[in-house]
RNA sequence: GGGCAGAUGGCAGAGCGGUCAAAUGCACCUGGCUGUAAACCAGGCGCCCUUGUGGCUACGGGGGUUCGAAUCCCUCUCUGCCCA
């Protein structure tokens, strides 16, 4: 059985039904997977995400590495056993990281003022930076975040990759993509050497692929990556404040010089409109933080009434007080099924914890239940009328 | 009946002669959040407009002192505590 298969391609976009094989199981793509960062979906349990038929989720090579570090994990059994969680499992290689702490962006922990926290230096060797948990001093290569990822014992692990920001200039990127494609071939030596001794010993390898937002330098990067191999591909270097447009651009780019029969993940996407737009053009796999972080911010997820697609809704609002209804009568998350808008609003003006558990439990539910519709769409044919006018609405 | 303390924006609560349309917190409004340093962040929050080193009305009511009062004095009303 081969890792990936794919079950049926839409005849009107790229769109395709897969199956990703892992040793824990299988992922039905198109997939959202639910970001567990520090081995955990905020806010829920592993039995939670099973029973809303959750088949992957994410966590972070990064930030298990300092806390609890790899080893601990390791012997715990793996990450698997460490939280309970016995479905396939992507680790991210903490490229992200260092590109977001890197920016020392403020508006992060609640800090207004002063210096970034880190001290972020990206080498040919790999990164050097100061941990913001106790200011000791770390060196992340591109061996080592496979190393950390086998004793994780995940099921895809993803390559270290450097992440430039938007916008950056094309010399700049160039130079960034010489690095990525370097710790690439780093990060493939290294995954074959110690597959054999490693907890999961079937654990896949994804390329990353960079280029920033110029064609040539993304078909460099596709090319670049294919040479090497991998058992699949993921899409970076995106959701990093650029416009939407330009995401999709790079999608259009890209795919098309992609291996037609190695999954394809996008990462960091999206909202709903964009995940299905993606799809369309062909990628299977997605992980975003915007339906659990959101949640914990107020925001849901609907179900437009008016024509297809979305709406937010802020649950803060005084609006909402007085309003007996459920949030999305068309929804059939723990939530919707139980309580109404007037409940969770109270919970949230409260700072009860109760109402960012079921924030969440109803936005996972809203794009898990919008793959489902996603897979149908594209089994059934329809789903190029789908994608047709699917957005947010203001009701 | 007597003594003391106090009355500030929707609420709580600073300010104690000018730099006060008045700190701060809550509430409220708006915006943001995309491989999670995020149960977070940013802005607004008396009224008016030509949106400005702009105008007007404001710190329980009334009356004073002063170039100038939320801030000092008198008085009234109300509130809290204490003594009869």
């Amino acid at each position: 059985m081969s890792f990936f298969e794919i079950k049926k391609k839409h005849s009107n976009s790229r769109a395709r039904l897969g199956v990703l094989n892992t040793a824990h199981g299988k992922v039905n793509t198109p997939a959202f997977t639910p970001i567990g960062t520090k081995a955990t979906v905020k806010v829920v349990t592993s039995e939670e995400l099973k029973f809303w038929k959750a088949e992957m989720i994410l966590a972070n090579t990064y930030h298990l590495w300092l806390r609890p570090g790899d080893t601990l994990i390791y012997k715990a059994g793996g990450l698997h056993k460490f939280m309970a969680w016995d479905g396939p499992i992507l680790t991210d290689s903490g490229g992200f990281q260092v590109f977001s702490l890197a920016k020392g962006d403020r508006r992060y922990a609640g800090i207004k003022e002063g210096k970034p926290a880190f001290n972020v230096k990206v080498t040919e060797a790999g990164v050097s930076f100061q941990a913001g948990e106790d200011g000791s001093r770390h060196c992340l290569t591109p061996e080592k975040s496979i190393q950390i990822q086998s004793n994780l014992g995940s099921d895809i692990a993803l390559m270290l990759d450097d992440v430039p920001g938007f916008p950056t200039d094309k010399a700049h990127i160039k130079k960034s993509l010489g690095v990525t494609k370097q710790w690439a071939e780093r990060a493939k030596r290294q995954h074959e050497k110690i597959m054999k001794s490693s907890i999961n010993l079937e654990q896949k390898l994804y390329g990353i692929i960079q280029g920033g937002f110029y064609k040539d330098l993304r078909l460099q990067s596709v090319a670049e990556m294919s040479e090497i191999g991998f058992d699949g591909y993921a899409i970076g270097g995106v959701s990093v404040g650029e416009p939407e447009e330009k995401m999709l651009k790079v999608l259009d780019w890209t795919v098309p010089e992609m291996e037609d029969d190695k999954p394809r993940h996008l990462l960091g996407v999206g909202t709903p409109g964009q995940i299905v737009r993606a799809v369309a053009k062909g990628l299977d796999t997605f992980d975003c933080v915007i339906p659990t972080r959101n949640a914990r911010h107020g925001q849901l997820f609907i179900n437009a009434k008016l024509g297809k697609g979305y709406k937010t809704i802020n649950i803060r609002q005084k609006k909402f007080e007085k309003d007996f209804e459920a949030p999305d009568n068309t929804c059939d998350c723990y939530l919707c099924a139980h309580h109404t808008l007037a409940y969770l609003r109270h919970l949230f003006v409260s700072g009860e914890m109760l109402g960012i558990r079921l924030a969440t439990m109803h936005n996972l539910k809203f794009y898990l239940n919008l793959m489902e519709k996603i897979r149908r769409a594209i089994k059934y044919e329809s789903f190029d009328k789908m994608v047709k006018g699917y957005k947010e609405r203001k009701r």
